[in-house]
DNA sequence: CCTCCTTGAGTAAACGATTACTTCAATCCT
DNA sequence: AGGATTGAAGTAATCGTTTACTCAAGGAGG
C-alpha cells in the first residue's frame, strides 16, 4: 500500500504540501496541486484511516445504540442512519443493547477509546448511564426516547402523546367504550407519553382512567399476550385494545385470536408502530405509524451539523419532533373501514 | 486521557514492559506485572486502540454487508454476529448495499482501509466484486450466498435445496399438483437453488416442471404481487404456490388476498423464511424456517477461528451448512393442519 | 576464573497521517 | 532601496501503540 511519503516522493514534494491537497487545507500552487493529484491516481493512493485518525484525535465513525435491532421500528431508524452515514463518509457501528445496562455501559465506554465522531442513542434506561462523559467527547443525539436527566442533549422524537391520543380518540369516535390500554414500562419516556395521550383522550370524553383497564408490560410479545388475555378476559372486560407499541401488538394479537374474539365486532384493536404484519391480516390493523426512517436521517444530519460547527458543545439543544400518523385500517370500527 | 507512557511513568518502568504486560507478551517478573496493574487501576488507563490498531496494521472491527437490514432473515444473522462480536471485543460495522454493486464495491474498499478484522458479506452479485483482493487482506465469509467464481472462501449456508424440496413435496403431499413457483434471480446462488429444490420434488412425484407455472421476481415484495397475480390468473392457474423468500411471500400474499382466493382451500401456500407475520395471518402460513440467527454466529466463528490461527490464508476451506426446518401450518393442507 | 547463554528490561524505531514552526522568496510601503 | 509583510513550501514533532534491537546481569560450563 503507497503511502502519503510515496506519494511525496512521486510528487518531488513534501508530505506536508501532500497533506494539504488531499484536505484541501492551506493554499497549495495550483501546479503542485495537479502534481499531487497525479501521483495520487497513478500508485493508487488512499490515506489510511488510522493514522489520520490517530493524529486528528477523532474518528469518522458513528455509533447507534438499541435495545432491540430486530424490532422493526429500530432496523427502520438504523437504516435511515446508515443511509446518511455512507453519504457523508462515515461507518456505522452496531450495539444492540437488549435494554441491559451494562452492554450500555460497555459500548459507550469503546466509543470514548475509539473516539467516535458522535453516537445515536436508543436504548436502554437514561439515568444510570456514562452519557455525561460521553457528550463532552462527541455529539450525543437520542433517538426515541429521551430523559429528564439529560435536557441538553439533543434529540429526534416522536409525537407519542398525540399519536396516542389520535389513536384512541378514534376509537372512541367508533363507540368504544372500555378501551384498555397496554403500556409500557413507564421509566421508558416513549411508553410515559403513550399512556398519558391514552388518558387526555379518555378525560377530552369525559371518561375517567380506570386502573383495571390498563396493563403495564414489558415493549415485548409475551407481555403483550399476558396484558391482552388479563384486560380481555377481565369480570368487566375491554371491549378495544390500544397497544404501546408494535412487539407487545404481536403477543396481544395473539392472545385475542387465541380467545377466538372478533375484530372489530367483540374488540376493537389499535397499536402504535406500523409494522408489516399489521396490514396484511384480516381485519386489517389501525395504527399509529411513526417515521422511523426519517428519524434515523434527522439524527444524522444533526450529528454532521454538530461535526460542522467550531464549537459542537455550543448552540441551542436541539428538539426535532416528528409527527406520526394515524392510519385507520379495519380493526378500529365495527361498521367496517 | 492517560496513555501507555503514563502508566509507564507511574510504575517506574518502560513502555515496552508495559506493553508487555498489557498484552501478555514476552515475559515479565512477577512483581513488575503487579506494579504495572495497579498502576493502570489508579490511572484508569485504557489502551488507545486506534494507536494499536495502527501499529498493529489491523482493526478488531467486523463488517457485515447484507442487502436488506430491514429483512427479517438479514437482521437476525446481523443480530446472531453482533452478539458474537460483542463476546469478543470486536465491534461490528454495518453496510447496506441494497443490491447496489457500488455500494458494495464503496464498502469492500473501506474495509480495506480500515484494516478490518475480518468481513462477513450476505451481499448482491458475487462476481463483479473486489473480493478477490479483499480475501488476501483479511478472513472473509460468505453467508447465506455463494458464488461459483469463489469456491475458495469460507460459507455459512443454508441446504436451500433440501428446504425447497421439503416444501414442495408437503404440497404435493397434500394434493396441489399445479404448484407454481415465485423464483428469484437466478443468478443469486439461493434463489438457484430453491427453485432446484422445487424442479427436483415434481421430479419425485414423476411431474414436469412447467415453463408457466415458474414466475421470476427479485426478492422484493412488488415483484411476489405480480408474480402470484400473474400465477393463479393464468389460463390453467396454479393451484397452490410456493414463493422462494420472505419478501416476496408479502406481495403474493396480499396479491392472493386481493383476489379473494381462499387459502388453503383454493389455493396452497408455502414460502421460504419464517416471518414473523407468517403466523399471525389466519391461516398461518407453511414455511421453511432458516436458522438465520445461528447463521450469524457460525460466521463470526470461523472469523475468530481464522483469526487465531497462525496463517489465515491456510487450512481448508470451510462450507459449513445449516439445516432449514419445514414447520407446517394451515396454509398447506386443504383438511385443516 | 573466564566465556557463553539466557533472561528480563529498556531504547528507540516504526506504523501513517496532520500541523506548528521554520525558511525562503517575492511583494509592498515609505 | 531597504525593511516589513505576506505567502507558499518544507522540516520535524506528534498522536499512542508495539516490537526489533540493545544491554546488563547472572548462571552454566569448561
Amino acid at each position: 500500500m503507497a503511502t502519503i511519503r510515496d506519494v511525496a516522493t512521486e510528487a518531488g514534494l513534501s508530505t506536508a504540501t501532500v497533506s494539504r491537497v488531499l484536505n484541501n487545507n492551506g493554499r497549495v500552487n495550483g501546479a503542485l496541486v495537479a502534481r499531487v493529484n497525479e501521483a495520487v491516481s497513478r500508485l493508487g493512493y488512499r490515506a489510511n484511516p488510522l493514522g489520520r485518525a490517530l493524529r486528528r484525535q477523532r474518528t469518522p465513525i458513528w455509533g447507534f445504540l438499541a435495545s432491540d435491532i430486530e424490532a422493526p421500528f429500530f432496523a427502520s431508524i438504523l437504516h435511515g442512519l446508515e443511509g446518511q452515514a455512507l453519504t457523508n463518509g462515515k461507518l456505522l457501528m452496531l450495539c444492540n443493547t437488549g435494554e441491559d445496562l451494562e452492554r450500555e455501559r460497555q459500548y459507550i465506554q469503546t466509543a470514548l477509546d475509539y473516539q467516535f465522531g458522535g453516537i445515536v442513542i436508543a436504548a436502554a434506561s437514561m439515568t444510570a448511564t456514562e452519557l455525561d462523559v460521553l457528550k463532552d467527547e462527541m455529539p450525543v443525539v437520542l433517538v426515541d426516547r429521551v430523559s429528564a436527566s439529560y435536557p441538553d442533549i439533543d434529540a429526534v422524537l416522536v409525537n407519542n402523546h398525540l399519536g396516542a391520543h389520535a389513536a384512541v380518540t378514534h376509537l372512541l369516535e367508533n363507540d368504544y367504550r372500555r378501551i384498555g390500554l397496554i403500556a409500557g414500562p413507564s421509566y421508558i419516556s416513549t411508553a410515559h407519553q403513550r399512556r398519558a395521550g391514552y388518558c387526555s383522550a379518555l378525560g377530552d370524553y369525559g371518561i375517567g382512567v380506570a386502573d383495571d383497564l390498563i396493563a403495564t408490560g414489558d415493549f415485548f410479545a409475551p407481555s403483550g399476550y399476558a396484558a391482552a388475555t388479563a384486560l380481555v378476559t377481565a369480570d368487566q372486560p375491554a371491549d378495544a385494545l390500544f397497544v404501546a407499541n408494535g412487539q407487545m401488538a404481536v403477543g396481544a394479537y395473539a392472545a385475542v385470536r387465541d380467545l377466538g374474539l372478533s375484530i372489530p365486532d367483540q374488540l376493537g384493536f389499535a397499536t402504535f408502530d406500523d409494522d408489516l404484519w399489521m396490514k396484511l391480516v384480516d381485519p386489517s390493523i389501525t395504527v399509529v405509524r411513526q417515521p422511523a426512517y426519517q428519524l434515523g436521517e434527522a439524527a444524522a444530519h444533526i450529528l454532521l451539523r454538530k461535526e460542522a460547527a467550531e464549537d459542537p458543545k455550543a448552540g441551542e439543544v436541539v428538539r426535532h419532533i416528528l409527527e406520526p400518523e394515524l392510519i385507520v385500517r379495519a380493526s378500529s370500527s365495527r361498521g367496517g373501514p
